[in-house]
Order: C-alpha cells, then sequence, then structure tokens
DNA sequence: TCAAATCCTATCCAATAGGTAGGAACTGAG
DNA sequence: CTCAGTTCCTACCTATTGGATAGGATTTGA
C-alpha cells in the first residue's frame, strides 16, 4: 500500500493535470480533493523540489505542471513518495539493497518471484502517464486485459 | 516494500517446501536463513494458527507445510503478513476499504490504474506457489519471458 | 527425569506516518 | 504603499508500527 501521502500527491498532480497550465493554489486542491491543506502544502513543497511541478508565489500564485501531463508518469511520482515499488529490496532496479541474510542472491528464488513482480508492475507505472489516466487510460487498460502486450499497437504518447 | 516479517515468513516456507515432510525446528531454519530465532518463533506461531504449517513440540519436534507446497500461494502468504496487495485501499479486492476523500469512486482516474496494477500483482503471486519458485518458478517465468519493450531504447528489435 | 522443542505474554526501542502551528518572504491588486 | 493572498520554511506533536528480545510455561520423546 502506498502512503496517505502518495495518494494525495497523485491525485493533486492528477488536478493540475486536469487544470490546463493555470496555476492553482494549495487551498483550491486541498478543498476540491479534499485533503488536509496545511499537509497538502508539505506535499507540493517536495513535488516542486522534485521539480514536478512549478509554483508561483503571490497575487494569483499556485502549482502548475512542470512538464506536459503525458510526460509525468506514475512510477516517478510513486518512486519520489513511496520509494521502491519493488516488494523486496534485491527486487528493486532503483533502490537496490543487497539483502544480508541471503547467502546467494543469484540462486534466492524469493528474489527470482520478486523481480517477476517488480516487472510488472513497473511496466505498467512507468508507462502510464497522468495524461493517460485522465484520458480514461488507454494505456493501463490494454495491461489490463490481462493479454500479452502486443509491441506493433497500443502506442503511448 | 514487504516488511522484514513478511519476508523471514516466506523465507522460511520456503526452507520447509524444500525440506520435504520432515519436521523442522525453528532454530534449525534461523541458522539456516539466518533470521533471529526469537523472531521466528513468533512468526511460525502466527503462520500455524493460520493453518499454513503444522508443528509437533517435544523431542524431535518442529514445522512443516500444512499443505503440499503446490497448493501453497505467494499471494495468500504475504497478504497474512502483510496485508493488501494493492497499492491502495480502494483498490484491493480483499482488503477493499472506501476512499473517504475521493468523491466518485467509480470515475476516479486514480483508482482504475491501480487497480489494473492490483490484477497484474494478484495474477502472479496468486498463481505462483511455493513449489514453482523451488522449482525454478516456471509459472512466474511464463510471465516474466512476456516482458515488453523498454520504453527508453529502440523498439521492436 | 531430562533435554529439546513449541508456545505464550510482556516489553522495549527507533522510526515512520500523518498532521499541526506559526510565521517569514514574496507578489500583484488597489 | 499597503494589503490580502499566496508559497515557503522550520519546528513540533502523537499514535502506530516494525523489529526484536526476555523469560518462562508446556509438551514430548529418548
Ligand atoms: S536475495 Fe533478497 S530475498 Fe533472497
Ligand atoms: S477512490 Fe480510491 S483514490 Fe479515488
Amino acid at each position: 500500500m502506498l502512503s496517505q501521502r502518495g495518494r494525495y500527491a497523485l491525485k493533486a498532480l492528477l488536478h493540475l493535470g486536469r487544470s490546463g497550465g493555470e496555476p492553482r493554489g494549495v487551498t483550491a486542491i486541498a478543498a476540491s480533493e479534499q485533503i488536509p491543506r496545511k499537509y497538502l502544502e508539505a506535499i507540493m513543497s517536495e513535488l516542486r523540489r522534485a521539480e514536478l511541478v512549478e509554483s508561483t508565489r503571490g497575487w494569483s500564485g499556485g502549482y502548475r505542471l512542470a512538464k506536459p501531463a503525458d510526460l509525468i508518469t506514475f512510477g516517478e511520482i510513486i518512486r519520489l513518495t513511496d520509494g521502491p515499488l519493488a516488494l523486496l529490496p534485491c527486487a528493486s532496479r532503483n533502490f537496490y539493497k543487497r539483502c544480508e541474510d541471503c547467502v546467494d542472491e543469484a540462486a534466492c528464488a524469493l528474489r527470482r518471484v520478486m523481480a517477476s513482480v517488480r516487472n510488472q508492475v513497473a511496466e505498467i507505472l512507468d508507462r502510464t502517464t497522468l495524461a493517460d489516466a485522465i484520458a480514461g487510460s488507454p494505456a493501463s487498460r490494454a495491461l489490463l486485459d490481462a493479454e500479452p502486450v502486443d509491441p506493433g499497437s497500443a502506442d503511448t504518447a
């Protein structure tokens, strides 16, 4: 399960994606998405430091996406807020860490299974963008149907 | 990421699966898998209460699997030790819980994406058994081989 | 009877999640 | 210039959880 913080971040970013390029204030987002205002403030600050959003202060300031919505993937957001997608450190690509107590990593049965899980998860989350989700997620729908992916069709961005 | 506890449980169960039907004591498992003995003791107790393993006490006692290794799936183990497979409560089948702050769940873009992730994860974990993993995971290998193209590299080799 | 095993209850500690408080700094409208 | 509305920053709080240990009661075969 991802953290509430991560869920809020995703909801806020989707909100921004829906709002075109207009800056939206934290207060507006918080009210609209039912997120505690002060908490969201901290989250947006983190997203800004990670350069997923840009901010303008003062008068009619607020936040907007730093990139087009079809260039921001769920994968990068979740990795930012919740860390690894993998179920085990040894099965993660971006946050790899050795399992101290596993004698032979290459032969570890557990790791093999978890690596395949990670691959499937990353496949979806790194391909699905905010724009996809907003549009009704055509990309993830293809994956949802559990058909082996046909490389020729269903091109995203 | 799953908890250390969950990882220990999986390692212990795999160990039992490899040991045929002979009971293995906690001390033996702990030493062999490099798990803190007293901690593993508590974990095994939980697995027994969940009827994944059976125990015999006294002289040459220990634990053994309560069912054949090809009838115990990773899914049920992980759900027991770490709860939901899904990334969001609203995307979980077995631990479903409504998102209080989401107005219209049926229209929630976030939920759609997360539901597709959950389906893929459950697909693997509910099909892969301890026996599969021990045998070199033929089931998960099939899924692993379905791994499509890397988004960053040249398409359709 | 004794040693080895499971079983049970109670702690303990550090880290994290989730959130709040209060205010400094910026910025356009008036 | 002033002011309201905004982001920004630091600090703090509390409950829960993860990970583990302590100490012993209970069972059981050699
Ligand atoms: S190497 Fe990570 S579980 Fe074995
Ligand atoms: S319904 Fe769960 S995130 Fe919207």
